[in-house]
DNA sequence: GTCTATATAAAGATAGAC
DNA sequence: GTCTATCTTTATATAGAC
């Protein structure tokens, strides 16, 4: 592999597990073995433009990933609850939570950089219309399938949160269970 | 006020909006008017000691703001889309999201700071009980009303990081319309 | 209890040799 | 394309005067 590529593989893994301002450059640079002109080489305009390649990657990463699950599986219900299983192993295996979500990096970077809070924001878009797209499948109207799609990306991302809170995979069992109750028409008021 | 009082509540807000990491000590300074030597003699152990400090104080304030509302709307549901109500209005006036959440200190700390992380711990787990405890009084059994109320936190805590994403509320509005749906009995599989 | 001055380490970034 | 060496700024933290 690519020095380019490596970089962003292993800054990625680490700007979701400690967020943006949690990880310097050395630590990415231990991580990778190699030096900082190296890195300065590969991206002139430092951390953020590393950051917002983190994202992008994490985008094709994620939504292939993600399309493959849903492909799988014949309704959303399943295909959801598969994916949050998927999550779950995960996290129990590797202690740590590196799956579709990037919290830390919404939370401390969106209202710093614009370039960074607009790759958050597609990437959770795309999440969005995956979710959103088997809902219509599932016989859905297209508004409906939007307003449940983006409550259970909420959901999951809180429920990842609540994962390293309590340091545990439970919550993420229980919205498991829970989360096919928003799989049904709801009344606008 | 005194001055403990005061770097505790403006450190709160800035660790809110931007992070553990995001925030430096003489941004705190700089905003509470006063001199390291003062923040020192307050907080002997540093910036750890006084983002603890700021999440019990943030644990008082969310705790008693949120049974206020809970205490002035019949149902689980009234209650609920109240609160998220005035998440909104404060982020549409304000811009900012510091209401609920401690998104970013958890996603990034929890991994690095066992008293941080059981903080954060704690706050939630006190969110999820008031909601669990209207969910029971709403006739739900202990068991449904805790796994309810756990969805319920992570849903909103997702819908926060959805608006600053999206630097808008309509997340939180989609929200308050679907959340609705999983005060509902659910099977266990 | 608050201040200034200082210590020390680490951050992000750059220059230039190879 | 990768390295070492260096620059500059900022970080957290401490010491000691008032």
């Amino acid at each position: 592999m690519d020095t380019k590529s490596l970089i962003i593989e292993i800054a990625t893994k680490l700007f979701q597990q400690k967020g943006y301002m949690g990880v310097g450059l050395s630590e990415i640079l231990k991580a990778c073995n190699i030096s900082k002109g190296s890195l300065y080489h590969h991206f002139p305009n430092g951390k953020e433009e590393l950051l917002v390649a983190c994202l992008q990657s994490l985008n094709e990463v994620i939504t292939l990933d993600i399309e493959n699950i849903f492909d799988q599986h014949p309704t959303t219900k399943e295909a959801t609850q598969a994916m949050i299983e998927k999550l779950i192993v995960h996290f129990e295996t590797e202690g740590t939570i590196v799956g579709y979500t990037f919290s830390s990096i919404v939370s401390e970077m969106a209202s710093l950089s614009e370039p960074v809070r607009n790759a958050c924001s597609l990437l959770y878009s795309k999440m969005q219309r995956i979710y959103s797209n088997k809902l219509v499948a599932d016989g859905f109207s297209t508004e409906t399938a939007h307003s449940i799609a983006l409550t259970m990306v909420a959901t999951i991302e809180g429920g990842m949160l609540l994962c390293l809170t309590q340091n545990a995979s439970d919550p993420l069992k229980t919205i498991s269970l829970v989360l096919p109750n928003i799989l049904q028409e709801f009344k606008k008021e």
